[in-house]
DNA sequence: ATGAAAGCGCTAACAA
DNA sequence: TTGTTAGCGCTTTCAT
């Protein structure tokens, strides 16, 4: 029951407990001899130090929190299995924490992670403000953030590994309407940064192409998939009836896609759609989709890298922003021919 | 910097340390004043307590880990969602290791949960009984094992949560039968034992059918989507070329699905596919696929639940067997009429 | 109703 | 080269 402890190889051996963390921490002071009869006996008891005791000690805890909020989006899931790459190869756990897209849940997950001491949060934030002082007092108690993908709470100070938002949108809008999409709508998302840099992009395409924006074209959706099919139902429904659609993610333009259909009509041919995220197996949909694409698990990565490398070096060196660029994925949900596809697309 | 203890506030207030953990600790023997006065400066100094800390004094870190063996398919992260649920509402972190289908990877996973004092584990095993030494020795320091999807590791004694795996292959594999097909191969896992039921049932549902099993059609593929591309792949040069497929689960399924259409054929008019697992958007695909489904979520719900009850229990009764039922949901991979498709479908 | 003391398993000065 | 002592932040007897 009680596992094995430094102290009970310390009596086997009659030496103290000290010389048997110094020859565990590969201290230099320690003799040949004694290190052998130790490393002999911890071996015998398959010995496995307590992480817990050594934290408490170290005032480290090798541990990293993640809070992302949408664990069925394939997108955060990639950018975690980036992450968990790096974090378990350097020695580092990872605490899993799933907001569900709610600040209060989020909140909650936040201060879990504060009271169990992580050394980093990696950070996909849902809310906007709301726990701008939370994650305030994190990073003033040491705890070292990276915020990924998205771009909120401006006033705090970190890391970050994000894309070019607005860039995306650009993207995803002016592709259409290079395929001679007029009615190009919008599916946004909350009212947050990197959504908001998404629509921005997207005006900016219509205003390049001389088009005109029509805020009854922009409309508040999420990025579930659920929002993406309520968002196009009215959107159907409006007046003049958009003929192409960029949905602010993936999931988005999926539930986009369903309405379509729902409604009885195709797409590309009376709708054409274009997302953003390059969901997993976005390729192989019975209309595959168009969209943007950026590295995934290399922003996992990198987040990792960002927040061991200032923990291992406990350096204050000056925050980073990372950028990774975003690169249009057309497929045929835009309404291109096969010719066309195969020049532009991977 | 140094965040806030409980000793700051007992010398805040001028109290002991022990008056403060009572309070804290709801315990009843402390005067209503004092307790008013611990509460307001614990609120003032937004004091969290450390976990670390107490969990060594606990000797219980309200931490669960999970071990599973690919983080791509989206089969387990529903697992993991429901999971999550369960184990945050409750009070417990979840460290998320990723084994990667490598018993070696698992090892190590498996031996960081232990250093972190982790008080259950979840486990969808890689390796058939590579690891069952650190299992047994992990369940005997007193930590709570749940195993879930695979039924491996036979003496190990813990609560399991599975599906009926013979009758996932009998499913699938009686249903290709019943669509016409008289030349049914299946692409199968490796050896253990979850993979292997698969391919009883399989072999079952042809004998049940008057159908002879030919070993040539049993091809060890793996669960990842290559491992299925490359067994259908040499399925495809067989002599006698199989008109229908039974994959192990839903990665391997799409594998072989792309195989057949870089051969230039048909799903399902030449090859009908059939997959287990029910993936992410399986309905969605440019041929939807017909796949055995059971409970997800419910499955990582019914896991954490029997972990932490028998946790809160401390609780050393009988372990349970819990079996989430499969059921066949028929697409259009399998080569089905509209009309029938309507009635079988879930 | 409150507090002193011991201890959880470990590391780190500092002596010896 | 080795050991003694103190302490990380908390909970828990057991006195008072």
């Amino acid at each position: 029951m009680a596992s094995t402890t430094m102290k009970r190889i310390a009596e086997d051996l009659g030496v103290s407990v000290t010389t048997v963390s110094k020859v565990l921490n590969n201290r230099a002071d320690i003799g040949e001899t004694t290190r052998a009869r130790v490393l002999a006996r911890v071996a015998e008891l398959g010995y496995q130090p307590n992480a817990v005791a050594r934290s408490l000690t170290l005032r480290r805890t090798r541990t990293l929190g993640i809070v992302i909020p949408d664990l069925m989006h394939s997108f955060f899931v990639e950018v975690i299995a980036g992450l968990e790459a790096v974090t378990h190869t350097r020695g580092y756990g990872l605490l899993l924490c799933n907001s569900d897209e709610d600040p209060h849940k989020e909140r909650a997950e936040l201060q879990l992670l504060a009271q169990r001491q992580v050394d980093g949060v990696v950070l996909a934030s849902a809310g906007a403000s709301a726990n701008s002082d939370l994650l305030h007092r994190l990073t003033a108690a040491g705890v070292c953030l990276v915020m990924i993908d998205r771009d909120d709470h401006p006033d705090i100070l970190c890391d970050r590994v994000i894309t070019d938002d607005e860039e995306v949108g650009r993207l995803a809008t002016s592709h259409l309407v290079a395929q001679g999409r007029r009615a190009v709508a919008h599916i946004a998302g909350p009212s947050i940064v990197h959504a908001r840099r998404r629509a921005d992009g997207y005006r900016r395409a219509l205003v390049d192409a001389g088009l005109r924006v029509r805020a009854d074209w922009i409309i508040r959706g999420g990025f579930r998939e659920s929002d993406g099919y309520r968002a196009m139902t009215r959107l159907l429904s409006s007046k003049k009836r958009p003929d192409a659609v960029f949905a602010v993610n993936d999931p988005a333009a999926i539930g986009a896609l369903k309405a379509v259909w729902d409604a009885g009509l195709r797409v590309p041919e009376d709708v054409a759609i274009a997302g953003a995220g390059d969901i997993a197996h976005g390729d192989l949909l019975r209309v595959s989709l168009t969209t943007v694409t950026w590295a995934r698990r290399d922003l996992g990565k990198r987040a990792a890298e960002l927040l061991l490398d200032r923990l291992d070096a406990d350096g204050a060196n000056r925050h980073r922003r990372v950028v990774i660029p975003p690169r249009l994925v057309v497929r045929a949900s835009s309404g291109v021919s096969a010719g066309t596809e195969a020049l532009s697309s991977g």
